[in-house]
DNA sequence: CCATGTGAACCTTTTCACAGCG
DNA sequence: CGCTGTGAAAAGGTTCACATGG
């Protein structure tokens, strides 16, 4: 930490907009990459362009958390990679549960990038017998009777549900019954859950799908022609600035 | 389709907002259970319930693509499942290609929502030549090689890539040369593709941050007591409308 | 009489453009 | 003099509330 941890009195009112905190794991990536390259500063027009969204923006979204940049130079590199990292509370150890361990459960159980980031996998649980036991990435999958357990016994407060669709729900309730407070929905359905939880959504299908709509656009346009067709030109994809931001995740049943 | 195919004069004008267009596939999903247990009709309120969404927002979206409901009535199911397919393009045949086959490129491989949805799995391709001829979810795994070849020979415009983060980019130019137009990208890395090609990504590691930023205020919560600290009441879940819509996905590398 | 379809109000997010600091 | 930080404007999206039509 060049800086030094100062902690700063923080400027920072509360209520970040859910928009820029999307964003901060994206410029937490890109500032990890720098900092392993020891590149000590970085201007908001080089980072923006390293995390695919553009230099206003990237600014704007600093200016939510407080001033931590210097004028005439850029950002310190490991000073925002701190600031970043507590803001987003992964400063703190994250256990973590992962629900249903068929094909994509076993993918997100290897994950690499999980640790990096503050969260730790503390169990593996699937609803097939046997199942139990067999280590996968180097942790043994438990039953599903051992659910609740499991939870509170390690202060799980983060769930990911990677189980087919038809056991999501029932799968949910348990969580949160037992503490749960947060939940990755990996399963193509809708949760319902109690107020105070949260839940996100990744549905693969649904990403698909979406660009499935751009694409048939692209291949109207040729045909469509003359007339008023530029229309799509709009969505100028300039190479970088990925990431539409405005989405809906996509799904998986194990 | 009960109101048959009348293939509407098309009051719909061009444009549908991309936030809508994001909400499409989900409604798609809720109408598509209707179907399959044969209701015939559905509000806006109880179709926007099976979606996670408020009717408001539904009815709203729905206007962009015409007038498909009848006052004092609802929606009839099967045309609207006719519509959207059609508006997202579903009602034909979308070739891909995932290259990458490792956990996560497997779990795709296997994931029962792309047949239903129009997508076909036309080619799995892995780096690995100990991969190549190995049958994965029925298809056997060919070697990147032939990447050119099969986007060409398929008539391929929608790849996905589930490699490491580091052979992303390369994969992404090598299918972009060969003609794919569109990529869904699971590896953490900002592609940089040419205009005209669109990228969506989708990250775990991103996901479980801005859940654990949530988390962490919830946590404080009690701690910061007194004052002003309300505020995440803001956030009101209220036991349906999930996917907060304005996200960035999340990513893995195989 | 009910539920759609939609203008209008409202809120969020993005973009602009430049003052101000190092 | 360059780059940050930020008001103000613009764009985009959501919610309200009700006229409209089956």
């Amino acid at each position: 930490m060049a800086t030094g941890r100062t902690h700063r009195p923080a400027t920072r009112s509360r209520g970040i907009p859910e928009a820029t905190v999307a964003r901060l794991p994206l410029y937490l990536r890109a500032l990890t990459a720098l900092s392993e390259r020891s590149v000590p500063t970085v201007s908001s027009e080089e980072l923006a362009a390293a995390a695919g969204v553009n230099s206003a923006k990237l600014r704007k979204d600093f200016s939510y958390l407080g001033s931590y940049g210097t004028r005439g130079v850029g950002y310190d590199v490991e000073y925002l990679v701190y600031q970043i990292s507590r803001e987003l509370g992964l400063t703190q150890d994250w256990p973590v549960v992962i629900v249903g361990i068929g094909n994509l459960g076993a993918a997100l159980a290897n994950y690499g990038g999980f640790a990096s980031r503050g969260f730790r996998v503390a169990a593996l649980i699937d609803a097939d017998p046997a199942m139990a036991g067999k280590p996968v990435a180097g942790i043994p999958v438990q039953h599903t009777d051992e659910l609740e357990s499991i939870i509170r016994d390690n202060g799980v407060s983060i769930g990911v549900i990677a189980t087919p669709a038809g056991a999501a729900q029932q799968v949910c309730d348990r969580l949160v019954a037992a503490g749960v407070t947060s939940i990755l929905n990996f399963a193509p359905t809708v949760l319902s859950v109690p107020d105070g939880v949260d839940v996100r959504k990744v549905d693969l299908s649904i990403e698909l799908q979406i660009l499935a709509f751009h694409e048939q656009r692209k291949a109207g346009e040729e045909a469509t022609a003359g007339a008023a067709a530029v229309q799509a030109a709009a969505r100028e994809e300039t190479s970088t600035d990925q990431g539409p931001d405005g989405d809906v995740p996509a799904v998986m049943p194990a």
